[in-house]
DNA sequence: GTACACTACATACC
DNA sequence: ACTGGTATGTAGTGTAC
């Protein structure tokens, strides 16, 4: 049997003691196809360069004996090959070690106790990377395979019970040209009574999905085993349908007829099994589902004892611990977009929280339906109605979330390598190390190891380095700006100065690049080009082709690629200080950024050579005035420079600006970094550090500082924007204020106990635990400072939840809000708010 | 009892 | 523990006078 697919989720099963890799895809016709190719388990020992050939042989006769007996199988050594191979920089003599069963890689490592092994490598590297790394068979890509169909007659281990439309056991898999793919999303969303994982019943669980057939199909037919193929959605404006559905087992309504009604939890959560397999999504998407749905899903079907065998093969979901634990269904890609959003998204966001209606209205202008939570035996039938709804919207834009990033998760994984499953959950620094793992071949490299809890700790211990250069700003209100930074500076900097573990020299060499750390003293690189910041050229090499390709042929798909080449330049600087990374270099992070503090402190010099006066800098951006000079000549000097730049690094024009605001800290009168305010000549407004663009602040002064910070530069003068602080504050005694304009939001980063420091939106979360409304880590607390009674003088005495009464604290929104949140920007003007508030408020209250 | 230094914490910039 | 360092600023905490 030959058949074309593409993988979507990798998972291996042991059969005999040795590893089968299981791949379940689809071909271009949809079929579900499921792939089982034998995989031997690998690793390197490296030999010392003195060991001759006769010795060689020894060891390998040696090493041919070594085996480990287990209950359970026997692991031995199956094959050795003597390979030449590079490792971190240096040519060796490796063998490579094939062994029965991956699991027992690190134990028969270990066994290779022999002087002339120098190092054993790749032992620790899953089986899932190995595989895709050495038999070069990428997620989302496509390949034919031939091979054997597997039956019910075989007695492969049960395999043949994998819910696909064929099996087969892998003899030949090529690369065949991409191929279109539309994936089967299908997201999901639960209800619960209680917040607490499993505490309460599930009330209700929603699906929403496009029906997964083309155009041709009659939707009446699709669902033809389904008692409810009239809930499928009409055909939308694009000719698409949509399935949607509500199962619950409490109050239905007859109106509602996506709503389906079961007799208990357990028949619902039954169909609910049912219904996914039905469907048979690649992808089952949620919204936190790791940290919530799913996880309950579980929980109520154990106390229901019933099977949420969601898996292909009618597992159970999985769970892997972490500091968030992932569910894994076999065969189904299980996806939380809220990971994905977390780790990787969240930097192309405007969104404050990365709450699904936050995230949801920015990205589809869509966001929650509103519904207000109350007991159960509170909800009236209509109540219940507007439940249903609730629920399923929520699926809806989760649904149509998914299509949204579904172009950034594919790129991500096909330019990484790694499965869905893993690019959605992985951090920055694992992302990093995977495109690295699959590009080692490259350069015929042994993988380095990851480091062990000994080796973490003795980086961590190594405390910072020196990191990024910033320049003192003086307050000031200043004219005809122009703004330069660096193109992906860190990254540029290990490129063209050769940053990296494999380059780092111990000692002193012939040659070799000298970086002066300062305190920490010199440390050298060999200027012979490491394989790091080769692949880090590459990857910023891609990045421009594909940003190029994007502006020319803009799509989401163009936009993604682009953006996930940048995604990776941008760590590499991070990954390689980080001290859980395999290719940890602390000398080489220190070094980029020494370099990097190099190479801007002199073109900011080169900047005043050329007579401009520099008003600021932070790490690869400097701000300058123009003075007299025009903005060509600017761009000349830009040039200019330019040519003087080492290896790749380039320095671009940002942007001119009409006017910018720099203030002084708060505490003295230096000139504060980090924050100020600039505006182009068509009025486009760009702020930094401003209290406008702390979440923590209240609206009413974040909205007041940002308007004041617009008429400034707008203006070029105070006038104005003295005017609206008057007026501002006049509402603000007048009691005039919204509620909402005066809340203050600040997260809770660790558990209620664990604080030290009891700071109000501590207090916030405690009275919000008191009433029964759930609490929990990264939660966004909401609350409010309000008069009290008597005087107190600590501010979390006065902390009240925003549905509680009680007026706002006058002094406290006054002194603490939108006074500090103006006062160095008038400061600027030589006006002192805070006497002007106080002044009139002795002499005429009612001036205000 | 309050002034001050210091710490804890949150959030931003790049 | 889940990329790095630099920086501001608020509120709480501890202590001296």
């Amino acid at each position: 049997m030959k058949l074309e697919f593409t993988p979507i989720y990798y998972d291996y099963i042991d059969y005999h003691g040795k590893n089968y890799v299981i791949m379940i895809g689809r071909t271009k016709e949809n079929k579900r196809v499921c792939i089982i190719d034998y995989f031997p388990a690998s690793f390197y020992a490296i030999l010392d360069e003195k060991t001759g050939d006769k010795k060689i042989e020894e060891l390998k006769k040696e090493i041919e004996k070594k085996r480990i007996e287990l209950p359970s199988r026997t692991t031995k050594v199956e094959k050795i090959s003597l390979e030449e191979k590079n490792f971190l920089g240096k040519q060796v003599k490796a063998f490579k070690i094939f062994i029965t069963n991956h699991k027992d890689s690190h134990k028969i490592a270990e066994l290779l106790d022999y002087k002339e092994i120098i190092a054993r490598r790749e032992y620790d590297i899953p089986l899932i990377t190995k595989y895709i790394k050495e038999k070069e068979i990428n997620p989302m890509e496509w390949y034919s395979a031939e091979g054997e169909i597997l039956t019910g007659s075989s007695d492969f281990s049960g395999i043949t019970s994998i819910d696909a439309d064929f099996c087969i056991m892998a003899e030949k898999i090529e690369k065949i040209p991409d191929k279109e793919f539309n994936p089967k999303i299908l997201a999901f969303d639960i209800e619960a009574e209680e917040f607490e994982i499993g505490k309460g019943e599930i009330l209700m669980i929603s699906l929403y999905s496009e029906s997964f057939m083309d155009n041709s199909v009659n939707p009446s037919t699709l669902f033809q085993n389904y008692p409810d193929r009239k809930f499928c959605e009409k055909r939308d404006t694009a000719n698409r349908i949509f399935y949607k559905k509500v199962l619950t087992w409490k109050k239905c309504t007859k109106k509602q007829d996506f709503v389906e009604c079961f007799s208990s939890e357990a028949e619902m959560l039954e169909k609910f099994v049912e219904y996914v397999k039905k469907l048979s999504p690649d992808f089952l998407v949620g919204y936190f589902s790791d940290g919530f749905d799913l996880p309950y899903l579980r929980a109520r079907a154990e106390y229901n004892r019933i099977k949420l065998s969601l898996g292909l093969d009618n597992s159970q979901p999985s769970f892997a611990r972490g500091r968030i634990s992932s569910g894994n269904i076999f065969g189904i890609v299980h996806i939380d977009l809220f990971r994905f959003i977390e780790t990787i998204f969240s930097q192309y966001l405007q969104s404050e929280t990365l709450g699904l209606d936050e995230v949801a209205s920015e990205l589809l202008g869509l966001g929650k339906k509103e519904f207000e939570f109350k007991p159960q035996n509170k909800l009236s039938q209509e109540d219940w109605k507007d439940f249903f709804d609730y629920n399923l919207h929520d699926s809806k834009i989760t649904f149509l979330l998914a299509e949204k990033l579904w172009p950034d998760v594919l790129e991500i994984s096909k330019i990484i390598q790694e499965p869905i499953f893993d690019i959605t959950r992985n951090g920055m620094s694992q992302l990093v190390e995977s495109y690295i793992l699959h590009n080692l071949d490259e350069y015929n490299e042994i993988a380095e190891k990851r480091p062990i809890h000994e080796e973490i700790g003795k980086r961590r211990n190594l405390g910072k380095y020196e990191g990024a250069f910033v320049f003192q700003p003086t307050p000031g209100l200043y004219e005809n700006l122009a703004f330069f930074d660096f193109t992906s500076m860190y990254s540029s900097v290990i490129v063209s100065y050769n940053l990296s573990l494999s380059t780092f020299l111990k000692k002193k060499e012939k040659n070799a690049l000298e970086v002066n750390l300062g305190e920490e003293g010199l440390v050298y690189f060999s200027k012979l080009k490491g394989f790091f910041p080769d692949l880090l050229e590459k990857i910023i090499e891609k990045r421009k082709k594909y940003k190029s390709e994007y502006k020319k042929n803009p799509s989401p798909i163009t936009k993604a690629r682009s953006n996930a080449y940048k995604l990776i330049a941008n760590a590499a600087y991070g990954y390689q200080g980080f001290f859980g990374a395999r290719y940890y270099c602390r000398e080489a992070a220190a070094s980029t950024a020494a370099l990097s503090r190099k190479n801007i402190l002199e073109v900011i010099e080169k900047i005043q050579k050329a007579e401009y006066k520099v008003v600021y800098s932070d790490t690869d951006s400097i701000a300058f005035i123009l003075e007299n000079k025009t903005k060509e000549r600017a761009l000349e000097l830009l040039e200019k420079i330019n040519k003087n730049l080492p290896g790749i690094m380039a320095l671009e024009l940002e942007d001119f600006y009409k006017r910018g605001i720099w203030v002084a800290k708060k505490t003295t009168d230096t000139g504060a970094k980090k924050k100020y305010a600039l505006i182009t000549e068509n009025n486009k407004m760009k702020i930094r550090g401003f209290e406008t663009v702390r979440r923590d602040w209240c609206p009413l002064a974040r909205a007041l500082q940002s308007k004041v910070l617009e008429l400034i530069l707008k203006q070029g003068n105070e006038k104005e924007a003295l005017e609206l602080v008057k007026k501002t504050i006049k509402n603000l005694k007048e009691r005039k204020v919204q509620r909402e304009e005066i809340m203050i939001r600040t997260q809770l980063k660790k558990p209620l106990s664990e604080y030290k420091s009891i700071t109000p939106h501590v207090i916030a979360a405690e009275k919000m635990k008191q009433v029964g409304m759930p609490v929990d880590i990264g939660m966004l607390i909401h609350y409010f400072i309000a008069e009290t009674r008597e005087k107190k003088s600590l501010v979390r005495e006065k902390v009240k939840l925003p549905d509680e009464k009680g007026e706002y604290n006058l002094d406290y929104y006054l002194n603490h809000q939108i006074i500090p949140a103006v006062e160095n920007i008038f400061d600027v003007f030589s006006i002192n708010i805070k006497e002007l508030a106080e002044g009139r408020k002795q002499t005429k209250l009612s001036g205000f």
